[in-house]
DNA sequence: ATCATATTGTTCCGTTTTTCACAATAACAT
DNA sequence: ATGTTATTGTGAAAAACGGAACAATATGAT
């Protein structure tokens, strides 16, 4: 079982890749093309699809159209991804409004909030009140939630929508959650980033 | 030279934890007291200070507020840092009006777009033409620009800035942009993100 | 002053991840 | 048919990383 995250990203970044490739009217991809396009070494790439299996053709590369099938396969997009948003604020809503995931088989389908003011039922994407989220979550199935409410809440809202059948987060307050059994959290801390950059920025100059 | 970005961003995380073990009214922390706020282990801890020659006492631990001192010094908290957004979209908007990043010493001073209809030099956070970006990178020494610009722009635009003096990008677009020479460029990738946790909530669904 | 104790700092070790290298082989050329 | 070549697939080597262990030592107790 696969459980190193970069591996995963680079799946991700392959079918990207592979999807602009065939945009341009490529059939087939050799290791190393795609180790350019995504910013790896072609071992990489090998690798990577022989850890799950996937191989291509002596020679002849592979067939771009399979390898999508089969990376789509295992990233799970073989079924539109049903995601709710917690919190209609500032960037939930900028997320609720943002039409690139579609393309990617995700769709957020309804935002929660625990203003009343931001409450709206004849939304394309409704924004609902909180407490009705655990019910939705059951109806619906949902596994997946974006969290984008206030830190304070974040603990706290994270364990309601686990209780109610959420199986993995991804956590834009910043702040660790404290681990869920039977829920995945990934964070997006955005602090962090920044804080990131401005090290390596700060690094790269001392180096000169 | 440390390039090992986990680390850098442990360090972030244990100054977060640093500052809420102050606020609590703690003076000094021992390495196993900041691995379990964190989520790591205690030699983890006491590894990365040792790399950055950062020193505790023998079974006194680590006096905080020095601590901290150090770890600012490191990711460069020793001064505010400026830094502007391209795009005053949906995401650029929502990142110029949260007020969390100015508590960790990071203030968008401006944004830039190309629509007309975003400008806005009135505002506290100044919105403004792309044309000007240029002249204020340089007049204001910036460093550090979040770009949250639609994807077929994102490479002209990083390009330009870049020339401009931008040392560093926080890349919202969902694509890889070639490497600029002098510049670092960190990507948020949101549709990656889910895409990730999907395979992960996934997994651990075929696991049981 | 001596001893016991707690905690650091660092070395060593195991694991994970990446890269290297090349044998296997399918496709193509002659 | 045979040979040549390009590219995969993988096993082995190297590098990076994280964790365990423990010697060094400062602190506090007696
Ligand atoms: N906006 C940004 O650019 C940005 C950047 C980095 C991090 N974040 C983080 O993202 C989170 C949201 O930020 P924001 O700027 O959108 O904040 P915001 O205040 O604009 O939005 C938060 C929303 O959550 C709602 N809310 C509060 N408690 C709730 C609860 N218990 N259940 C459901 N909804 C609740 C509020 O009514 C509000 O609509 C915060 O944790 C913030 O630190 C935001
Ligand atoms: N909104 C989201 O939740 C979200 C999520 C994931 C990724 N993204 C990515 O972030 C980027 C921005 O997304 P958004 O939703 O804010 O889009 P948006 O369309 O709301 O905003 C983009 C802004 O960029 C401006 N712009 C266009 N070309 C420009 C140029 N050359 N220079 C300066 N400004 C320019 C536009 O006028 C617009 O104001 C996109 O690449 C998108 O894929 C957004």
């Amino acid at each position: 079982m696969i459980t190193n995250k970069n591996c995963i990203i680079r799946l991700s970044r392959y079918k990207n890749a592979l999807y602009r490739l065939q945009a341009l009217g490529f059939v087939k991809v050799f290791s190393d093309n795609l180790a350019d396009a995504v910013g790896v070494t072609a071992s990489q790439v090998r690798k990577d699809f022989s850890i799950f299996g996937i191989s291509g053709n002596k020679k002849g590369g592979y067939q771009i159209d399979l390898l999508l099938e089969k990376l789509n396969s295992i990233l799970g997009k073989d079924q539109l991804q049903k995601v709710i948003v917690i919190g209609a604020g500032h960037i939930g809503s900028a997320l609720m409004r943002y039409r690139g995931f579609e393309k990617e088989g995700i769709k957020i389908i309804a935002g929660f909030d625990i203003d009343p003011a931001k409450i709206n039922r004849s939304n394309v994407i409704p924004v609902l009140p909180l407490d009705e989220a655990k019910g939705f979550i059951k109806a619906q199935g949902i596994k997946i939630a974006i969290l984008a409410v206030p830190d304070i809440a974040a603990q706290e809202v994270s364990e309601e929508i686990s209780a109610a059948g959420i199986k993995g987060i991804l956590n834009f307050a910043p702040l660790r959650l404290k681990d869920i059994e039977g829920c995945v959290i990934n964070n997006v801390n955005l602090e962090i980033e920044l804080e990131n950059l401005i090290y390596f920025v700060n690094v790269a100059q001392k180096l000169k």
